[in-house]
RNA sequence: CGGGGCGUAGCGCAGCCUGGUAGCGCACCACAAUGGGGUUGUGGGGGUCGGAGGUUCGAAUCCUCUCGCCCCGACCA
């Protein structure tokens, strides 16, 4: 490709509604332009890349006996209201409807189309294992689009579903999966962790997430730092700590406490830490408000909380009327002593004493509470997200936290999808039995933000071999003055191409540091410059995207270098 | 949706408080010089100041409404 033909525009300056490096560089190396919020155009340059990381991610599904096949983007709301998601979904699902007044929605993902499909077409467990994927775009109406492409409203996402006669079945397709995807991410050149995750709204049982680790993730991740577990925080799991409660050294007392309505006011107040304090957290239950009670320097994790029988499903914290009726004073003063609903206690609370928390007054709090004395001393439950330092679940070390970006999500879905939507096929006994699904995920226009955040520097965009637009950027020095330079440029492009790789050739009409710091900025892995001072010498300077110098070679040991098999780095 | 902020040339911004002929840098076009790290000079094109209404002799500027976007919280590939 010439860049005099190619159309790309770079930008100097940062755009202002670009917040994380990689929405950055994508805008100024020219990949994609905004339309809308979270409506992106995929600019000649930016597609390049995509279709890249759809090459690999196809060539691996099918090396994986998945096939692949395109369904409709937009699907009828019937299809959804079989599951009950027509509901469920909410407003994160675009809805529409067509000139007869029939309603639709623009796919968020595609488990009601695809049982449909099952259900139409496997009749015998002899058509099983079946595993169907396809790429395509996906819409949710994301409450806040932001960072690019990262969180987009729409984006192209390979799904892939797949359909089993028993859980033995789905756990070998699972694993199938699980490999691919290994092998997907490694092939791209990504620094990825594969953690235990929550299934959320999808639903089903077992659940791992693919994370590209990046300071900017929008997740954290626990990890071991002595055995291979690692989970995203929402299910890591904590435990009740060891040890006996300390015994009450301190008398209960009520204090008074001005405006101290957070933990860190209290704590500054009294000049105490929060691992001291206890706080009340009143949320909505299935049964009238329930309150929440957690060490104050701990997270509530919503995850798990609402998974406690009891609590409402999704979380919801209670609005300021609830909480003043409950706790007869405004928020910000909640304590468990004299409360009068369900109070679920975590486990980390289980070894506190002589701790403060709220008087149900306002501007009071109690020092000194004690379980056992103050409080009746109750069950604990796992309702907080784990910290650096904490033990590892059911396993060695302790936890260390890191952030990342979910770029892939395998489920075991079980039957729930086939038992809605009655997908069965005849088993070996003839009796009709539920389809066993898996569905298995993959942001395709996110690997692209992810893998430019693990892979930058201060110039611009240093891609991945298997990732990069163009392989090589051609860029002669003074082409348009020395017919030396400019014959000798045009007949690499051309032996280049013969090689097969994908060559930029910057014939532009600019100076030299303008084509550097654009071949740069939009990360071509290879650069040859072409010069007339080494051309007498027949020879060529080469440098990597990632070498600090660059080396004056040969020109046949620079085609050699450049053979396409040898180029993967 | 709640809270905060911003809409002025393709991009980054100033001007607004205190109303009086719309500016700067980058990018773009032309010419010249330069010619291995975003070079320099001269000249030029490009704006219904997000939109509507109002106040005023006069509105980018003041008022009202509205639309869009960005940031902070609850969602997910």
């Amino acid at each position: 490709m010439r860049y005099s033909e190619f159309g790309l525009t770079t930008l100097k300056e940062v755009p202002a509604e670009a917040e994380i490096v990689s929405h950055q560089l994508m805008l100024r190396a020219g990949l994609i332009r905004r339309l809308a919020s979270g409506l992106f155009t995929w600019m000649p340059l930016g597609l390049r890349v995509l279709r890249r990381v759809e090459a690999v991610v196809r060539e691996e599904m099918d090396r994986a006996g998945a096939l692949e096949l395109l369904m409709p983007a937009v699907q009828p709301a019937e299809l959804w209201q079989e599951t009950g998601r027509w509901e469920q979904y909410g407003p994160l699902l675009l809805r529409m409807i067509d000139r007869h007044q029939r309603e639709f929605c623009f796919g968020p993902t595609h488990e009601e189309v695809i049982t449909d499909i099952a259900r139409r077409e496997l009749r015998s467990y002899k058509q099983l294992p079946v595993n169907f994927y396809q790429i395509q775009t996906k819409f949710r109406d994301e409450i806040r689009p932001r960072f690019g492409v990262m969180r987009s409203r729409e984006f192209i996402m390979k799904d892939a579903y797949s359909f089993d006669i028993d859980a033995e079945g789905l756990e070998a397709s699972y694993q199938k999966m699980h490999v691919a995807y290994t092998a997907i991410f490694t092939r791209l050149g990504l620094k990825f962790r594969i953690v235990w995750a929550d299934s959320g709204d999808i639903g089903g049982s077992k659940s791992q997430e693919f994370h590209v680790l990046a300071d900017s993730g929008e997740d954290a991740i626990a990890y071991s730092d002595a055995d291979d577990y690692a989970s995203n925080i929402e299910t890591a799991a904590t435990q009740v700590p060891d040890g006996d409660r300390p015994i009450a050294a301190q008398e209960l007392s009520k204090v008074e406490t001005p405006g101290a309505r957070t933990i860190e006011s209290l704590c500054e107040l009294l000049k105490i830490s929060a691992r001291q304090t206890l706080k009340t957290l009143i949320v909505e239950g299935t049964d009238g408000p329930v309150a929440l009670a957690l060490r104050g320097d701990h997270e509530l994790n919503a995850v798990k909380a609402q998974k406690i029988a009891g609590v409402a499903s999704p979380l919801k914290m209670a609005d300021a009327d609830t909480v003043s009726k409950v706790t007869g004073c405004e928020p910000g003063f909640a304590g468990p002593i004299g409360l009068d609903i369900p109070v679920f206690y975590d486990h980390a609370t289980a070894t506190m004493a002589d701790f403060i928390c709220g008087a149900n007054a306002v501007d009071m709090h109690f020092t000194g509470t004690n379980f056992g004395r103050d409080l009746d001393a109750a069950e604990t439950v796992d309702i907080r997200n784990v910290v650096a330092g904490d033990p590892v679940p059911g396993g060695k070390g302790t936890l260390s936290i890191a952030r990342g970006i979910e770029v892939g999500h395998i489920f075991q879905l079980g039957d729930k999808y086939s038992r809605a939507m009655n997908a069965t096929v005849q088993d070996s006994d003839g009796n009709d039995r539920a389809l066993s699904m898996g569905c298995y995920g993959i942001g395709i226009t996110r690997i692209v933000a992810a893998a430019i955040e693990q892979n930058h520097d201060d110039r611009g965009i240093i891609w991945p071999a298997p990732l990069a637009p163009f392989d090589v950027v051609l860029v002669p020095i003074n082409m348009h003055r020395s017919d030396t330079v400019r014959e000798a440029a045009e007949s690499l492009y051309q032996e280049l191409q013969d090689q097969g790789l994908e060559v930029l050739f910057d014939d532009r009409d600019v100076r030299p540091g303008v084509k550097f710091a654009d071949a740069e900025l939009i990360g071509i892995p290879h650069r040859l410059v072409v010069s007339e001072r080494n051309l007498a010498a027949d020879e060529l300077e080469y440098r990597h995207r990632r070498d600090e110098d660059s080396r004056v070679l040969k020109r046949d040991a620079i085609l050699n270098l450049l053979q396409k098999s040898s180029i993967n780095y």
